[in-house]
DNA sequence: ATGGGGGTAGACAGACCTGTCTACCTGAGC
DNA sequence: GCTCAGGTAGACAGGTCTGTCTACCCCCAT
């Protein structure tokens, strides 16, 4: 998930704050993130930021906005570059929760955090699983089972990004994850 | 999950306190929750708090290890009511999964929440996660691969518990666990 | 009967939160 | 040359957060 982007210098005033929003948001949470340090990390004047979010919450949707895109792409990559069948799944999800930057899913990270006082954000992430669950089933093999593999791997890795998120290593959860992937397309 | 208390009344004060914080905590998030709602809705001085938990953190560790405990009782019982083999796992975690208050696993939503700020979380979470597969282990039938596939299944429950969390119903979750549960099972 | 442990009520400090507002600057197009 | 869109800097309001502190009270065991 390292994605460079060009130097903060050519970034509008309106990039500069979401890719810094982006950071801090998925580093930190969202709630412990004020909008103070965003302001002031993107280098950016306080007028500025509220002329282009003018709440929180309008920030909030353009970071997962952000974040659906440059996760769905990635994934997409990353699993061509492992050979784009099924065996490529465990290795590209390996990438991810090995990044020394991994800090779990953004979406259900918000969900967790922000469900109660921002249900939005729930609509906001069953959408990207859904995307998720369409990019698995185009690597499995066709069959009538497809659909329905695809939605026990996604729940399966959704399972392993949580526990990537506590384990020491993420070893276990991919070891994990590669049995039940094993299995379900044995059956 | 619904385990009822005795009423209000009988309970100490850092009973009180511990229930509603619970609560609170459980359904609208712990950085949401401020030291004041729970003192306001416990019924109790703020001297009182302070002398019981003398900062929010002291709050967080009783808070989880009080769900650790009622979670860990309830698993056991409801495994147990469905006839305690294998195939009492889908059926129990499906109780709590359609249970109206259902708000996701409180260690993984307090992880995601607060593991920057407050690391020792993420401890607490995999101690709890490492009773729950053991848990899972001892429904499981005795065989060379018994430790693997309760992990895998342990790790397959942590997913359909963060789908339910943004499915409208948790029965797409249910059916997908059933799915990898079975075919780890014939494996 | 009296001393003290544990409780109540609530003011207060100081930090941080989101969001508004004023005043000024700069550079590109007409 | 002037206008104006879009930027900067930063004071300010009003709320909420955690945590401290004073002052009082009540019940029980010595």
């Amino acid at each position: 998930m390292a994605t460079d982007h060009p130097a903060v210098e050519v970034l509008s005033a309106r990039d500069r704050i979401l890719h810094t929003a982006h950071d801090l948001f998925y580093c930190d949470g969202i709630r412990a993130t004020g909008i103070d340090r965003v302001i002031a990390e993107s280098g950016v004047a306080k007028l500025t930021f509220y002329r282009h979010f003018p709440s929180k919450n309008d920030l909030v949707r353009a970071y997962l906005d952000f974040r659906h895109r440059r996760w769905m792409a990635w994934f997409a990559d990353t699993l061509a570059r492992h050979g784009g069948g099924p065996d490529a799944l465990v290795p590209a999800l390996g990438e991810w929760l090995r990044d020394p930057d991994y800090r779990g899913c953004a979406f259900i990270n918000t969900v967790g955090e922000l469900a109660g006082s921002f249900p939005e954000v729930i609509e906001i992430a069953r959408a990207h699983k859904a995307e998720v669950t369409a990019a698995i089933a185009a690597v499995l093999p066709a069959s009538r089972k497809r659909a329905g593999q695809a939605q026990a791997i996604a729940l399966a890795i959704d399972g392993a990004i949580v526990r990537a998120q506590y384990d020491e290593t993420p070893e276990a959860a991919l070891e994990a994850l590669a049995r039940i992937v094993k299995a379900l397309l044995k059956a």
